[in-house]
DNA sequence: GATAATTGGTTGACACTATCTACTACATTC
DNA sequence: GAATGTAGTAGATAGTGTCAACCAATTATC
């Protein structure tokens, strides 16, 4: 068939250097590498993904498991071993939910907010390095995007229809 | 503990609702699975960094392991066993290079060339998808930016120093 | 030309990430 | 109180990212 546009609109596509894609895989790529590394120079001895749950439950009053699991948009099992490491590591507790047996709230040990506290020294480098030479505009902007296209790609699940028009109501987001 | 942004401005803190890693984590992490479902229900039984890997031989002519693994910033052990793979599959075949014996010159056979076809109308796809409401600006500026970011991330790596002032070496790399 | 250092590619090992399935215990609904 | 749904767990497996050791060919040095 044609490996050419379906659609009408034309333009680029041919040799485009960086198509959106490959921008996002670099982009995550160099990101991920660099929080990796910094992490491991500040001698936390901690992956990504437990890093991002320590951040949630720090950021939320009292979350379960499973709203850790949908915040960060992860299986429930994944999200069930990092949070039994976590928890092995002391740097989260977990109290039995008050009104659903099935449940624990989670929350943070100090051993945990000490963590906490360098991981948020830690992002804040390296945000700042990424934004070094961009105006908070830019910065804005590229938040804005990023969210718009997320939202594309979440809600227009299974509806091949190239011709979808109806701008999604923005349910993303809080957090 | 708060997630600041990296102004020189201190408070501001609030509950900044989505950082800049989060943003990206999150929107490559539905970038992925969007791709990974797309190409699954094309029946093209290729995992993503195959796919990237192949498009990166189809899109220059005369490529080898190592070129392929640069352009695409990976691990040469990984970026061997991607391409052994692919030649297994019969996506590509290896060429002595004239010039050096220790290396092969990568091509696509013609299987190959219709899995790019495929995977090019499935890039267009979702590109399409996540760009469904933005304009060619904003597409253009996320791209810019996208790249910035990278060029911060990538270049001033080993200086701790937080007070690093724009040095605005561009040794990036073309591509 | 012999030797050392470098480079292209391979292999092994291992940690991390993503998903799927099945299962338990509890909760809700009827 | 039986059916159904939900929170969390355990097993399994595929894919990804890195590190280190290695071989063979190339290049640099003497």
């Amino acid at each position: 068939m044609s490996p050419m546009l379906p659609k009408g609109s034309s333009e680029e596509s041919s040799q485009q250097p960086s198509s959106l894609g490959e921008t996002l895989h670099r982009l995550t790529h160099t990101y991920k590498s660099r929080l990796r590394e910094t992490i491991k120079e500040k001698q936390i001895p901690l992956p990504i993904t437990h890093i991002r749950a320590l951040k949630g439950i720090s950021r939320n009053p009292a979350c379960t498991a499973h709203s850790i699991a949908q915040r960060m948009q992860r299986d429930k099992a994944q999200i069930t071993r990092v949070l039994n490491e976590l928890l092995k590591d002391g740097l989260i507790a977990k109290t039995d939910h008050p009104e659903d047996r099935r449940s624990q709230l989670l929350q943070l040990t100090s051993s945990g907010d000490l963590i906490i506290a360098q991981l948020n020294a830690v992002e804040q480098q390296i945000t700042a390095q990424m934004t070094s030479n961009l105006s908070q505009q830019d910065i804005a902007s590229f938040i804005r995007i990023a969210h718009s296209i997320n939202d594309n790609l979440s809600n227009q699940s299974l509806q091949p229809q190239p011709d979808n028009q109806s701008s999604s109501t923005d349910t993303q987001a809080q957090e």
